[in-house]
DNA sequence: AAAAATATGTCAACATAGCTGACATAAATT
DNA sequence: AATTTATGTCAGCTATGTTGACATATTTTT
């Protein structure tokens, strides 16, 4: 019988397993990781009736204050008219600033307000949580290797954007009011 | 001026750093990794047609032949609604083949063709090049060590799921045809 | 045997978060 | 003065999730 470009509806019964170059068991770690890593800030927005991406966006513009919506957009890798409605949201509330550019006046340099501030704390919270249980479930050493391959799985064009994030280590030297 | 719920709107200056304890690199490069890690499959799919939740029941279909409507919804933790779409265009498509439970009738197992097969295999390997690629770039003897952090960032109650897919290391025995 | 529970499917309506394309404005650059 | 750039906004589309209601076949319980 005819079947269509050389494959039967023949039910295959074996499982596909990493026989040859899969890595299937990193892969689906990762994926179930990830899944759970994004529910605990998840189940504290629904309560803002924010979403991931409000998290998104918050997360950065904590992270470094004053950065221009070109400069969001870059790193989250979504169109303007996608940030305009979570940014817009997050500027009604009162999460975050616009301050006009000191240089060039067309920009507009985003910052996050106390509220803000709070939120992006209260958020990573329970992901450093989660992390930390799972650092001291594994060998003390870990740490390095983690964040080596992490970084590793970044496409390399890309880690400039990781690279210019204000380390955890090396704090910058800005003083608030 | 009266400030609602005792937060100023100006701006903060300060980047949030890992001051506490907060864990912001390891946050981020997760952040990072994963878009990254789905970048690759999400490219392949477009050209079917395809999005990132038909890629999920393929790879869990493959995973587990013969799985339940019922256990993948588990495993998902998505309704049978949004299932059925996606499930429904695999259906379609020939990727996916439906086989009536031997012993309950009631249900459905799931079984991937030869063409879903190939598919499967064709978006696991760019995700597994990208891993070897990393695990290559740290220690040799990071891969436990990454495995054993990954699992620790599942939820407890839901790493039964992950063990009782077939693990790379022990294949099951069944034979197909 | 009848009733209840279960596994699945389906219809309709809705929300979120992404997208493209088009156009407007103000400011900077040429 | 003309052009480019940074941002904003309108309108409409898609993908993927949601809830609620209901239908059907089959199994389990009474």
């Amino acid at each position: 019988m005819a079947d269509r470009s050389s494959h039967s509806t023949k039910p295959i019964r074996t499982p596909l397993s990493g026989e040859d170059d899969l890595d299937l068991s990193v892969i689906e770690l990762f994926f179930f990781a990830y899944r759970d890593f994004t529910s605990d800030p998840d189940q504290i927005l629904e309560a803002y009736g924010f979403g991931r991406a409000h998290h998104r966006v918050l997360y950065f513009v904590n992270r470094k204050p004053g950065l221009t919506v070109a400069e969001l957009l870059d790193v989250l890798q979504i169109t303007k008219q996608s940030l305009a409605r979570v940014l817009k949201q997050l500027i009604d509330t009162g999460h975050i600033v616009q301050v006009q550019g000191p240089r060039d006046r067309r920009q507009r340099e985003l910052y996050p307000t106390g509220k803000g501030r709070q939120l992006a704390l209260d958020l990573a919270k329970p992901q450093s949580r989660r992390i930390r249980a799972a650092l001291e479930s594994v060998d003390g050493s870990a740490r390095a290797v983690i964040q080596d391959f992490l970084k590793a799985m970044v496409n390399p064009e890309l880690r400039p954007q990781i690279d210019h994030l204000p380390s955890a280590g090396a704090i910058s030297k800005g003083a608030d009011e």
